[in-house]
DNA sequence: AGCACGCCGACT
DNA sequence: GTCGGCGTGCTC
């Protein structure tokens, strides 16, 4: 027999084995091992065992026969890799970088194989004569006592569950084993997956859609079934009613034998989200996230695999749930930030999802009210097709909208952080009974202490950040964890006067108690929602009028209907235009749009007040207006001008060194490597911008550096990844660490 | 990444 | 004289 031959990606991520190994196929796995499987392989000096991916097979060997070395075993507890997942890695390796076992792991929903529960029952298998007669006999004889409850039970029911037989009946295993031995009964067991989603009403109630969903239903469908397959984008304000559009589509698809991935931006809105879908596909949807355990996460993969499932709810990840027959991918809320990934490789949800549509032959359907540039500006060029969907469902009307200006309130000597006119409507709203919403915008603000006599802000230590003021005093870093008690003094300039600039959700409960004495308040933050269910059950207990104000952050505007809400306060519209990223104007339009998508659901028509200090900035002005088209064309031409995605792609390359001079020094050594290819391309030179210490220029006492290389070719910006990696390959990069973020969700 | 090999400083 | 610092090279 022929020596044979494996090459080996192994479980290191580290770009100086990022490539395939060779290794000698011992003859007791020659048979069975294949591309995927899961080895344990010995590398390195000290042969080490570690875990490896096989990537190729091949008879010949292409190193020094002398030094290869064998595979070790199977791994048994691994799971494999699929070919269209292999082939998936790879695409995502060679699009956002990193090494290839990275890429393997994201493509990996489940990373062991956890043995399945069994279901064992006691069945009958000598015929009902035979049984009876033996139970007669039993009775007869002493000490058989076990035998005849067990029989008699058999002669009413012939199968009973293994538990139900040694609990209840108290018939020990022994007896069980010996009625077996002689054939009268069989134990039989089946593997029984765990199942994350709990039994609850299924009633299939029959939608009736509207017939802007039905068009839409039947358009998608019609050119599903004459085989065309696209990418849509349904852009609808909120409670047009797009997830009754999901859910018509699924179980189009599933009609056809398909099966359906539903992408959620949060994991929170998971329950809310299988709520709705399990009324019409009951035990045939299930969730994949990383709340569940390893088992329940491998039950639902091999549930995908055997076909037990046509539909699955989950975050990005989700997206690699391995349908044998995946027909159609639903993204809702596609323009959310979560879709993208902040580990590498930093792949976008969405992109990804285009590529799986497309190798296999499934539709994609983004969801939004307030679509990301990059969906909006696809679908105007046509490369997606687009559906508006512009009235509510329940037919309600959009809320009236109050823009009020702070500046102008602090003129007139009102100094609460509430502006009058959103004083006199919570007032009316108590009066009333109704209840409302204030939604503080913190994006770009932490709870940061500083110096009133010098400025001094109290910052990390190891990171280029300030220190954030938490319960009890303590001061804490936010990227390291770093703790320190609150200052007394100020460090710089020895002033007593150090406190913390506070505007978030604490403070904001504290004044409304102070003004509206007895109001009840619910306040949903990162601090409220730690525990495990305190999200839904704070958002049960506003829907069942246990508050009148709920108080939050951006947790608080997405999903939940709140028919008796009237009144929405965006408390600092403008705080997320101060980031500074050149997506902060898109991100404020879609935090307001959403806030103020919360009013009015009901019977009772909505009111919004939007507060800010920059009344005239176009993104406070168009979601007062409630006007997406109107903002989408003043970004776009924004993004036209300064050269910002969607109009360019562009790629962000970090580095990291200890050393702050060697990390510049290396920073501008690629940029400079990148201008110079850039050069070689004739059409349309590569635009280069830094480098320049990132927005946070030190972490864990690791300096960063970062430059953006943009171009509208994407394939452009992998060629000058590839290269630019291929540099750094021949040289020593041990003190470094380089990473590629495309299309970075904030930058710049 | 993780480990061994190898060449220069302050220690029993 | 040696112990051990971490710079350098390699891993099938």
């Amino acid at each position: 027999m022929k020596e044979k031959f494996a090459d080996i990606i192994v479980d290191i991520s580290h770009e100086k084995v990022d490539r395939a190994f060779q290794y000698r196929i011992p003859d007791k796995l020659a048979e069975e091992l294949e591309i995927g499987m899961c080895v344990q392989v010995p590398f390195g000096k000290g042969n080490k065992l570690i875990k490896g991916y096989v990537v190729g097979l091949s008879e010949v060997c292409n190193y020094d026969p002398q030094k290869i070395k064998e595979i070790r075993a199977l791994v048994q507890k691994g799971v494999g890799v699929e070919d269209r997942q292999m082939a998936l890695a790879a695409w995502i390796r060679k699009n956002y970088g990193g090494t290839l076992i990275q890429a393997l792991k994201t493509v990996l929903p489940v990373k062991q194989t956890v043995k399945g529960k069994e279901y064992k029952t006691v069945v009958l298998k000598a015929g009902r004569e035979e049984a009876i007669a033996l139970l007669g006999e039993s009775k007869r004889m002493k000490g058989r006592a076990a035998r005849v409850r067990l029989l008699e039970e058999l002669l009413q029911e012939e199968e009973l569950p293994y538990d139900l037989v040694t609990g209840k009946l108290m018939v020990s295993p022994a007896v069980i084993q010996g009625l077996a031995r002689t054939g009268v009964v069989k134990v039989e067991s089946t593997d029984i997956y765990r199942n994350p989603v709990k039994k609850m009403d299924s009633k299939d109630e029959k939608m009736k859609l509207s017939p802007q969903q039905e068009s839409i239903v039947t358009q998608i469908c019609g050119e599903y079934d004459a085989g065309m397959r696209k990418t849509y984008l349904l852009h609808g304000v909120t409670g047009s009613g797009k997830t009754e559009v999901y859910i018509r589509l699924i179980e189009e698809v599933v009609k056809r034998g398909k099966q359906a991935i539903v992408l959620i931006p949060e994991i929170a809105l998971t329950y809310q989200t299988l709520k709705r879908f399990y009324k019409h596909f009951g035990e045939r949807v299930s969730v994949l996230n990383s709340t569940l355990s390893q088992g329940e996460k491998y039950d639902q993969c091999q549930r995908a695999k055997q076909g037990e499932i046509d539909v699955i709810i989950g975050p990005r990840s989700a997206l690699f749930t391995p349908f044998p027959n995946l027909g159609l991918i639903v993204m809702d809320e596609e323009h959310e930030g979560s879709y993208k990934s902040e580990n590498t490789p930093k792949y976008h949800a969405r992109e990804v999802a285009v590529t799986l549509a497309e190798r296999t032959g499934s539709v994609l359907v983004l969801g939004s009210a307030t679509p990301s540039l990059e969906a909006y500006y696809r679908a105007q060029n046509g490369e997606y097709g687009i559906f508006k969907m512009k009235e509510r469902v329940a037919g309600g009307t959009l809320p009236t909208v109050y823009t009020e200006d702070l500046r102008e309130e602090l003129k007139q000597g009102n100094r609460t952080i509430f502006s009058r006119r959103l004083q006199e409507l919570l007032a009316d709203r108590l009066e009333k009974g109704q209840q409302s919403m204030l939604f503080i915008n913190r994006r770009g603000l932490a709870g940061f202490v500083s110096c009133r006599a010098c400025g001094e802000v109290i910052k990390c230590p190891h990171c280029d950040v300030s220190l954030s003021e938490h319960r009890g005093g303590r001061l804490i870093c936010h990227y390291c964890g770093y703790e320190r008690a609150m200052v007394s003094k100020c460090p710089s300039c020895g002033s007593k006067y150090v406190s913390g600039f506070k505007a978030g959700t604490q403070q904001i409960e504290e004044k409304l108690l102070q003004m509206y004495p007895g109001i009840r308040v619910l306040r949903m933050d990162a601090d409220t929602t730690k525990n495990k269910g305190s999200y839904e059950k704070i958002l049960e207990a506003f829907g069942n009028g246990e508050a009148d104000v709920l108080v939050g952050t951006q947790m608080i505007v997405k999903g939940h209907d709140f028919p008796n809400v009237t009144l929405v306060g965006v408390l600092a519209a403008d705080m997320s235009l101060s980031v500074g990223d050149y997506r902060a104007a898109e991100r404020t339009f879609q935090l307001i749009t959403q806030a103020a998508g919360r009013a009015g659901r009901g019977e009772q028509p909505g009111e919004v007040v939007i507060q800010t200090y920059q009344p005239e900035h176009y993104a406070i002005i168009h979601a007062a207006n409630q006007d997406y088209e109107a903002f989408y064309e003043e970004e776009l031409a924004y993004r036209d001008l300064m050269q910002y995605p969607p109009v360019v792609h562009m790629m962000a390359v970090q580095v990291y060194a200890a050393v702050e001079e060697e990390g510049l020094r290396v920073a501008k050594e690629l940029a400079k490597e990148a201008e110079k290819l850039g050069k070689n391309n004739q059409g349309f030179p590569l635009q280069i911008i830094g480098p320049a210490p990132a927005g946070i220029g030190k972490i864990n006492d690791i300096y960063r550096f970062v430059f953006y290389v943009k171009h509208p070719a994407y394939e452009l910006l992998v060629e000058t990844k590839d290269c630019l990696e291929a540099y750094l390959h021949a040289r020593d990069t041990r003190r470094l660490n380089i990473q590629f973020d495309f299309n970075p969700i904030n930058g710049l």
